[in-house]
RNA sequence: GCGAGCGUGGCGAAACUGGUAGACGCAGCGGACUUAAAAUCCGUUCGCCGUAAGGCGGUGCGGGUUCAACUCCCGCCGCUCGCACCA
């Protein structure tokens, strides 16, 4: 017996895995049969170096892919790189280095050390998206959508994020700031080019229902995020207005004298109207404050609003009479007075709502504010109409509606419809659905990204790049110059000037480039076919291998990468590059909860690393200055915090095998781990056991026939044990409870350490047991595994050994424990054979001594037997 | 404010569709081996009362349903995440 050495063992396996090439997927035609198993983590931004931190993700993902392996599927588990990004420009900025050197100096370091965990991915797939032979077909992707109505060329207010010098799309701006920078966002307006998203908003939200395997977290986001409303749009006829807006000519849009258009989801309350409201910036309110400084004094108040939580949550409701009056479309009679709002966004809808204060809040909090009058409509289920009034509390629920005309006596939805059906005859309104998701500006006037392929001419206006004159490549001799805000590719001296493809005259290439979420909206589906040179993928092997059956990713692309990537199957199948029937990139979605560590700050309030800092005494201090560290907050592993573990020196000192134990040990996967020493010792100490028990050489070899003697007694609970342990490890990594399955594999450990008999059936027990560990651990601990499989004389590799299954018999209990309540006490125990007779179980509990005596004096009123569970015993 | 999730020993946590609360790991305590330490091994560890057998209490708090509640229902408290006046 040795000491279990990873320095000298986790290499050579991997080198033999390697040497057998046994983690190449097979071609559809080689599985023969097997079914296909698609794992895949989300793939990494190149930053530089991993910490322990990053390898849950994958670490999970390789758990799952093993485990699939060795139940016979043919796996497809790939890696690359989503290269394109800001880091690499700034770094060009800050370093003087190119960009392009910077990445693929990056990938290569980090390619080194994901090796280092001994994943079962086929590198022979890897792909970075900054590679030409990538981003070429992005390209042709990207003429495909524009050909098929699905991109398009608008004028719009961007997000506008001056550090990056960038526009953000809406997802990327986080509490009014960018999402990477931080910096908050400016507006501007701007050219850009769209994604139609919305062409596929119905089907995005319809399809969410289908998705069973993702968390409901996720599938409420995305919903949420797509906001579909039905309601109504409504025509409010203007019946006076101030004598500076001019009259309106016949027949041109937009006029501010033309009716105003509103948009709800409750005309049922239309009789409850008490006033319009528009946005501070609706076209209206703006020609307003022209003319009027009280409406131009509110627009100014309302843009010095901040946008942080605080300041939405505490601003109060506010408005300026704008002078207009409207006719209420169900009664000429009535006029009632245009407002502007503080409260009303002109993002959302038309811009402009109508007040129906008892069934609104907003609307209620507004009219007490200015006197408006108003009027319940929306009688509360079980109030009466006679003495139900409102006051500072709106109702908002459905109810039955009254003081209301011709909607009197129905409900809620009823009148809903009914309401629209008499704006649609009065030519004053319409049924609509509005959504709050929008299309996906993907311009980005940066370097570090895919080129665009499109010429603007002047003569013949934006003109898509000819396929057959792609790729357009991104130049190399570009500088990056922190002085010189904006975009590389724009200020290149020769790169833009190009032909116009349709006339041949001067024109200028798009210098704009694709964000980045573009790279990896189908890096998935390339990695079913990485090498195609002629297309991004050949159709029946996207087939073949799509869906990806089980994703592994952060929580933190629940929204953005996961709706750009269902968007994206969605276009690339109605531009005929697959089929993939049901849109749907992702079947199985998991999102695992992150690594986390201690933070720690110098005297000198500087972060430090954990290996900067030592326990001494009683609390933490600096190596280098002997001082107390201050321990801050136990934070998600970053760069930025210093609390991060070094891959490369972790696994120099415990090895992979313990790096990928402990992530997965101690807390659900979904929920976040705290890495800590002890937590490495009890990882380090389970390798050490189980080569201890593994490397003892006294077993048979797996080929011996079992002992003819009866198996009785310890061998024989061992056995039990052992096939007890694969059927719950088995259940366990299939629904993702990695801990539970550690904590299986543990009690495995234990049992083997505890038969220590020297006799024959012993020793064949204690073999199987330990083959049968070392089989459970693979997906977990592959390196260590194969060590003990191989000196256990297991045949081949453990990693492509067929999975082991349960004998029934075994892992079956023959008796059972059972409890004995007394009125719901436990008092007793009893064992019982399992699955013996009601009638017995309850004999043998009445009869059990201290239930005789707990019953004394008492008359048994019933007996509560659930086979092979509890019996209960209700007396008094 | 709206929505979702969570709350169990000193710590990380288990507990199948309601059926022995605390599996497993860490830390602690006691012991063996050792000149000693490390490593390893054995035992023990929710609290209170009791020498013990045993008893009582216990899953954030208060109530309820049930023979039986960490689990289901109602009302609070606390924490985390997402959204942000969405008409």
């Amino acid at each position: 017996m040795s000491r279990y050495n990873h320095r000298e063992v986790e290499p050579k396996w991997r080198e033999r895995w390697a040497a057998s090439a046994i983690d190449r997927a097979l071609a559809p035609d080689e599985a023969k049969g097997k079914p296909k198993a698609y794992i895949l983590e989300m793939f990494p931004y190149p930053s530089g170096r991993i910490h322990v931190g990053h390898s849950r993700n994958y670490a999970m993902g390789d758990v799952i892919a093993r485990f699939r392996r060795a139940n016979g599927y043919n796996v497809l588990h790939p890696m690359g790189w989503d290269a394109f990004g800001l880091p690499a420009e700034n770094a060009a900025m800050e370093r003087g280095i190119h960009p392009k050197g910077w990445t693929y100096d990056n990938i290569a370091a980090m390619r080194d050390q994901l090796k280092l965990l001994g994943l079962a991915i086929d590198w022979s797939r890897e792909l970075a998206t900054c590679d030409v032979a990538y981003y070429k077909h992005q390209q042709a992707m990207f003429l495909a959508f524009w050909e098929k109505g699905l991109v398009y060329r608008k004028k719009q207010k961007v997000n506008w994020d001056p550090v990056d010098n960038t526009v953000l799309a809406n997802e990327q701006v986080v509490d009014g700031k960018g999402w990477r920078s931080g910096a908050p966002v400016e507006t501007r307006e701007l050219e850009q080019w769209m994604f139609k998203v919305t062409a596929y908003a119905d089907d995005l939200l319809q399809a969410i229902g289908g998705l069973d395997k993702w968390p409901d977290k996720v599938r409420l986001m995305q919903s949420n995020w797509i906001g579909k409303s039905q309601g109504a749009k409504i025509w409010w006829e203007v019946e006076s207005a101030p004598d500076f807006l001019p009259p309106s000519p016949a027949g041109q849009p937009n006029h501010a004298r033309d009716p105003i258009e509103v948009y709800t989801t409750r005309p049922d309350t239309l009789f409850g109207a008490s006033f319009l409201a528009l946005a501070p910036d609706h076209p209206l309110t703006k020609a307003i404050a022209a003319h009027n400084p009280a409406v131009a004094k509110f627009i100014e108040d309302c843009a010095h609003l901040g946008t942080s939580e605080a300041d939405i949550e505490k601003a109060p409701k506010f408005g300026v009479d704008l002078g207009l009056r409207v006719r209420h479309p169900f009664d000429p009679n009535w006029i009632l007075p245009v407002w502007g709002a503080n409260f009303v966004l002109s993002t959302y809808g038309t811009g402009a709502i109508f007040g129906s204060p008892a069934g609104d809040q907003r609307d209620l909090d507004f009219a007490n504010k200015y006197n408006l009058p108003f009027k319940p409509v929306v009688l509360p289920p079980g109030a009466d109409a006679a003495t139900y009034s409102v006051t500072d509390e709106a109702f908002t629920d459905d109810g039955v509606i009254y003081n209301s005309g011709f909607l009197d006596g129905l409900s809620t939805r009823d009148a809903i419809v009914r309401a629209i059906d008499e704006l649609v005859k009065l030519d004053a309104g319409e049924a609509t659905t509005q959504w709050r998701l929008r299309d996906w500006g993907v311009s980005r006037q940066r370097y570090w990204g895919c080129p665009i392929p499109a010429v603007h001419c002047a003569k013949c206006g934006v003109v898509p790049v000819p396929e057959k004159d792609l790729p357009i490549a991104l130049p190399e001799d570009v500088t990056f110059d922190k002085d010189k805000p904006g975009n590389p590719l724009d200020r290149h001296p020769t790169w833009k000037h190009v032909k116009c493809p349709q006339c041949a005259g001067e024109a200028q290439r798009e210098t704009d480039t694709l964000d980045t979420f573009v790279d990896s909206s189908w890096y998935f589906a390339r990695f079913t076919d990485p090498n195609n040179e002629a297309a991004p993928f050949d159709k029946t092997l996207a087939n073949y291998w799509l869906p990806v059956d089980q994703y592994v990713g952060g929580v933190e692309h629940a929204v953005l990468h996961l709706l750009y990537a269902r968007f994206f199957t969605r276009a690339m199948r109605d531009c005929g590059y697959l089929d993939l029937p049901s849109g749907e990139p992702f079947k199985s979605l998991f999102t695992q909860g992150m690594v986390v560590h201690e933070t720690y700050k110098s005297a000198a309030g500087a972060w430090l690393l954990p290996e900067e800092t030592e326990v001494r005494g009683g609390g933490r201090v600096e190596l280098k200055s002997g001082k107390p560290v201050e321990v801050g907050d136990i934070e998600k592993m970053s760069k930025s915090k210093k609390n991060v573990v070094d891959l490369d020196a972790f696994v120099a000192d415990y090895g992979a095998d313990v790096a990928r134990w402990f992530v997965l040990s101690d807390s659900p996967p979904e929920r976040d781990v705290e890495w800590t020493a002890s937590g490495v010792k009890g990882a380090w100490n389970f390798v050490q056991r189980v080569w201890t028990l593994a490397s003892a050489g006294d077993m048979p070899s797996p080929t011996d026939a079992p002992p003819k003697t009866i198996m009785l007694g310890e061998p024989l609970a061992l056995r039990q044990l052992a096939h007890r342990a694969i059927q719950s490890v088995t259940d366990d990594i299939e629904n993702f409870r990695f801990n539970v399955a550690v904590a299986r594999c543990y009690e495995l450990v234990n049992g083997i350490a505890k038969l220590k008999g020297d006799d024959e059936a012993s020793r064949w027990v204690r073999g199987e047991a330990l083959r049968i560990l070392a089989q459970l651990i693979a997906p977990f601990m592959p390196h260590l595994a194969e060590e003990c499989w191989e000196a256990l004389g297991g045949q081949g590799f453990v990693a492509t050994a067929t999975w082991p299954v349960a004998d029934p018999q075994l892992a079956a209990r023959t008796t059972v424990t059972l409890p004995i309540q007394v009125n719901g006490k436990k008092r007793a125990e009893i064992e019982a054979p399992a699955g013996a007779p009601e009638a017995d179980v309850r004999e043998m509990a009445l009869k059990h001594p201290s239930v005789v005596q707990f019953l004394e004096g008492q008359t048994v009123r019933k007996v509560i037997v659930v086979a092979d569970r509890i019996v209960n015993i209700v007396a008094n």
